[in-house]
DNA sequence: TTTTTATCGATATATTTTTATCTATTATAC
DNA sequence: GTATAATAGATAAAAATATATCGATAAAAA
């Protein structure tokens, strides 16, 4: 159908890495090299170079033999891959604990995205300003979303709240969700929801840690 | 070598859904429901029903055809395989604003892992408590790691004081980090490190976001 | 200039993870 | 009792992901 179908894949899993080169690439840069290679990224990340290989690939970035990749130029075509050259807005449900703190945190701003504002139902925390960003009633979220075109909306309200804020986000016309709570949304096919969940990655840590523990027994009987 | 080596696989993307279905069933069990089946918990979590199944495998635990497993006996499995029915304690490195909101989140505690301190650098913060926890000294850290016995370290630090505040822990005796910072700590083999990368989330949700607009505009002009 | 070495890029293989199929089991309805 | 429907559990196929191999290329060394 296209001039140019060239159809590529992209694994999500290569998608998850990306940041991370990012976050490496930056700091090259600014030490002033001019050119890596995935051996070197590979060492730093503590992957094999021929996963990052496999992962740049995704960019379109190329890079030249016994040279590597130009810095300034894979830098770019990440953040171009990511859609993280210019910031996004996004508004934050739910100022608790982990809602201010997302608020603070660095690594959101420096990816892309960028909370306009915080929204909550505590009339104690509504008018005020976390982070320098203003904290707004949660039944003012719909109006905004429109009037402000924003698309996406990074949910950190408590558990039994956030079916009907998602909602809420949603039918005001929010089309992305970044779930920090630990209820699975029921959402249209249409929505893209990114759930960030703690308690999974506390559970692989548990597991790797018992087996780890286990391993280390076998080898203290033999 | 064993009288009865299962040697069965643990699938870490099955170990990463367990807290999921932790939760649901422990809604479950206050609803006074004695039995589910995977038809169900999958309605819930939206997922097949085969990859529920699949994952309540590594647990041992056995349903009955046409009516399910037992709720409580599922939720004492997933527990007992993650290592969650005895609290573990953990300590706290970095008191800023993602390590503050660590110590406050009801979903660490419920979840096997107990904070039972923080500790900092800054002379503003040490001797204050944070959610009930109080903040000690970075530089006690060692010792007191030694003395309690504690095997997991949560790292919040700033990303340039990642590489030797781990290694503080792991020479004190840590075997597992919890690590929230950007950095890709140099560890030996003996040493677990769980990396939560926030921003890896954010990609992928960017990348979805982007996909969903395309395929979008694809279908308008046709 | 020729050789050597590091590295990319493409292709191929292996492994892991997901999804599907089939059979056996058990409660419920008839 | 017997038939039926729902569901676990085992096995198999498919898809996704990770890893390895190999030739080509460009820079540096001989």
């Amino acid at each position: 159908m296209d001039t140019e179908a060239v159809e590529k894949v992209v694994r999500m899993p290569s998608v998850k890495r990306l940041p991370g080169y990012l976050c490496i690439l930056r700091r090259f840069q600014m030490q002033g090299r001019e050119l890596v290679s995935t051996t070197h990224l590979a060492e730093e990340i503590g992957l094999a170079p021929i996963v990052v290989r496999k992962d740049l690939e995704i960019t379109g970035i190329t890079g030249k033999p016994k040279v590597g990749y130009p810095v300034p130029e894979l830098i770019e075509g990440i953040e171009n891959f990511l859609g993280w050259n210019n910031a996004t807005d996004a508004f934050l449900a739910g100022v608790g604990c982990l809602g201010s703190a997302l608020m603070g945190y660095q690594g959101i701003r420096n990816n892309g995205l960028n909370i306009v504002a915080g929204f909550d139902n505590d009339p104690a925390k509504i008018g005020s300003t976390v982070h320098g960003r203003s904290i707004l009633p949660l039944k003012k979220l719909p109006d905004l979303v429109r009037r402000m075109h924003v698309r996406i909306g990074i949910l950190t309200v408590p558990a039994d709240a956030a079916e009907e804020v998602a909602q809420m986000m949603i039918s005001a016309g929010i089309k992305g969700i970044w779930n920090f709570t630990t209820v699975d949304l029921k959402t249209g096919p249409d929505i893209v929801v990114q759930k960030e969940d703690l308690s999974s990655g506390l559970a692989a840590l548990s597991v790797k840690l018992k087996r780890a523990k286990e391993k280390k027994e076998e080898e203290t009987e033999s």
